[in-house]
DNA sequence: CAAGTGAACATGACACTGTCATACTCGTCA
DNA sequence: TGACGAGTATGACAGTGTCATGTTCACTTG
């Protein structure tokens, strides 16, 4: 958990950096190896060993590249949760209509179905040692304000009179997407039947837009 | 996780039991340790050895009792649900009012809040190795079941005619319940602001409610 | 009462984990 | 040509859960 001198692969997109030795093992075939065991093996089978043996490279290629395996982790924070919100974005632009909040939400909860192992990088804390790293988490809010936009025009269309306050979007983008969550989590436990949330959640959805104003 | 030969330590009420030796250390001893240590130190804290040398005994204790940590987490998150649902349902009975919606929702989240431990067992799945036992979900189950009665009271309330459905109780419950879990999500996560999570939940569930019958 | 039985407990070992110190390779630059 | 330094490989260390084995000892039975 010690992220002081961990260099950010980022500023990694030139291969020779101040006269350094180009890497010979790329990053990125790391984060691949690190994500097809993911989806494999599970968090657990996910370890700096089978890793390196998947690329065929040492252990300590992890740590030259990432510092270990926090940042490997962060790494594969930022690679899953942009995967979340590019699906989850990828709708339409937003139509101020209940019918444009409800096919976010749908896709949204379809994404986090498709990639379980991502949504629970992204919202729980699937291994126990590792919290997140402060940088990678901001893709979480930029995917936030996009449900807060569709929010607002939502608002701006059924609104009586005058322009909604942002404040009010926010309530309601936070209240719709805590809605969706919640449906994803209780069906993720299994509390919930998979072919009845998508009807629910759509009517919870509704009904949040129907009684907002009351 | 071999659940294989694992007596359950729910009959072993009886401290002699078909002419076997009394335990000479309780397995409250070990789960309390166990609290504690997870408390303290978070999941990764909690190990077999960790506890063991907190009660003072062998590792061994814990295979005896409890045939390895799955079981010994079966049984924490048996005491830790039942925290939950003692907890939701300590409220009053349901009086069909929102307001008894809202403090029972309110309950929830504040237990969650205080117990993320316990939350975090029960709803997400923070040890990458274990998954939970069949009997050890029924308390979600049973917890579930006072949602549904506190959502039929209200529709009896609030219905214009006739006696409410029960499935319709269970869809209401199910949309209740999913918001005020995605707000405890959005709240753990880090995207909300804690303080004003209480008053944007509970209108969400009142606009949930008021639009309900639209 | 004495022998037997078997559950509970203790201990050493095994394979595994992440991490670090160290040694080695080898391209780049003075 | 030599020094430098980044990337890589390897051994070691302290952890982890789990299992096989050995020991203790209360209870049952002959």
């Amino acid at each position: 958990m010690d992220d002081a001198g961990v260099a950010d692969s980022a500023d990694r997109s030139d291969p020779i950096e101040r006269g350094g030795r180009s890497p010979s093992v790329s990053a990125d075939a790391v984060v691949d190896a690190a994500e097809v065991l993911l989806a494999e093996a599970g968090f657990d089978g996910m370890s700096v060993r089978r890793i390196a043996d998947a690329v065929g490279v040492s252990r300590q290629v992890v740590y030259t590249h990432f510092g270990g395996m926090d940042g490997l982790l962060d790494e594969l924070h930022r690679r899953l949760s942009q995967r979340l919100i590019d699906a989850a974005t990828s709708v339409s632009e937003p139509t101020g209509t209940t019918a444009h909040l409800l096919a976010a939400t749908a896709g949204y909860r379809s994404v986090a179905r498709r990639w379980p192992d991502a949504y629970q990088l992204v919202f729980e804390r699937p291994v126990a040692d590792y919290s997140i790293g402060p940088d990678a988490e901001r893709f979480g809010l930029e995917s936030f304000g996009h449900v807060v936009d569709a929010a607002e025009a939502w608002l701006r269309v059924t609104a009586e009179v005058g322009r909604p306050r942002r404040s009010d979007a926010i309530d309601l983008a936070r209240a719709v997407w805590s809605t969706a969550h919640g449906f994803v989590v209780l069906e993720r436990v299994g509390f919930a039947d998979p072919s009845d949330t998508d009807r629910l959640c759509d009517r919870a959805i509704r009904a949040i837009l129907a009684g907002w104003h009351a």
